[in-house]
DNA sequence: CATTAAATGTCACTTAGTGACAGACTAATC
DNA sequence: GATTAGTCTGTCACTAAGTGACATTTAATG
């Protein structure tokens, strides 16, 4: 196993541990000493990954949006945004493993409202997929990445895909409002093309138009 | 003066000094020992009042944004949205200690992309503007405020608002660029204008019709 | 097997942040 | 004007968060 995927193993199963912590007893009722005892690590080791014990739930976030960041990567240019949702984003096409670890995400994010301390790591996850999204905007719509135009859709975006997460996982956890994957893929699909700036939901130019000859 | 007046000028001066530490040295390399002697309190003070010396600099964020949604609050509902700035923003328009600590904001906003720790700051602030946002988009168009497009409209339109505040700031410090007033509310109108999935940039129909007589 | 570089553990240390109590200030009440 | 009650502050002892330095282990590579 490479030296890096190790290391991001480490950050994630202590992710993990941190976050069934925070969620059983509270973020303020939990030490780094018990995060680290928990995963079997030193305490040292804890921080030497992370800068401060709220920020060591990013990384489970970061994956969910890691996910999320590579199927739009993938994203045909001939398929709009609800086609690609429908094809690629709900339980069956991930490992069980990673749906596990978005009931993480998702019982973490229904407790925004009483932890002040994970909203922060929570935006702070955010602000990363807005990057990965400015360049993928850029790229479906062959813009340069540091345009006004492709960062203001790119936040604006995040912010419509942020707020349906929370909705919906607030809903799901605090009233057990069961939502199917198509209702919840329609949901953010509408959200993002409301939201967004420039029209990159639905099929675009392909960069290179198809020839039937040679050049 | 009342108590919590008191108690609000003695976070915005905490802020204030935290703030100038925070840009003459660093983050890290602030303590909070420092931070609570420049104002002339007790460290026991400064912890009082914030839960980290990240936050300590919130104050200032939020009264930039306070002043902002008070503006926004007052907006008559036969005004388009360039019409209100052109009449209310800029330091024309406000008291000049203000624009001081609009200024300190701009210097904080530049340095996010080395100072993370504000970065976290900064977007929980945002998150408090979001917040009125709702209020302000639910009232002037006559919906109920915990409605998902109310929440979305200001979630995007807040993101749209941030990346202006830090586009502009991060011109003006690091590449000393001069803007106008005017330049920026337009730059910022137009931002809020295609970011709100929700009409209410233009003049919107009266809550009550005018009627030239009694009932 | 030897080498090397990165990850981890151990331990001493500084800084962040809290609990508890005592004193000071303010505002209302008599 | 004294009283009283409530909130804010300072002091001090304390726990928890987080770092620096150095030894040790681990895993990839030749």
């Amino acid at each position: 196993m490479s030296r890096s995927v190790a290391r991001e193993n480490t950050r994630l199963d202590l992710a993990r541990h941190a976050a069934r912590l925070f969620l059983s007893k509270g973020v303020a009722d939990t030490t780094g000493d018990e995060i680290a005892a928990a995963a079997g690590v030193a305490t040292r080791t804890l921080w030497r990954h992370f800068r401060s014990k709220e920020s060591a739930v990013e990384p489970l976030f970061a994956q969910s949006s890691l996910r999320f960041a590579a199927i739009l990567r993938r994203w045909p240019r001939n398929l709009s945004i609800e086609e690609l949702f429908a094809a690629n984003l709900g339980p069956d096409n991930q490992a069980a493993e990673d749906t596990a670890d978005d009931i993480l995400v998702v019982r973490l994010l229904a407790r925004l409202p009483e932890e002040p301390a994970l909203r922060s790591a929570w935006l702070m996850s955010c602000q990363i997929g807005e990057e990965h999204l400015i360049e993928i905007i850029a790229e479906r719509l062959d813009r340069p990445s540091g345009e006004f135009e492709v960062r203001l859709c790119a936040a604006t975006v995040t912010a419509a895909i942020r707020i349906v997460d929370e909705t919906v996982s607030l809903a799901a956890v605090k009233h057990g409002l069961k939502t199917t994957t198509a209702e919840v893929n329609a949901h953010l699909a509408q959200a993002i093309r409301r939201a967004s700036t420039l029209p990159f939901c639905d099929p675009v130019t392909p960069r290179i138009w198809p020839t039937s000859g040679g050049e």
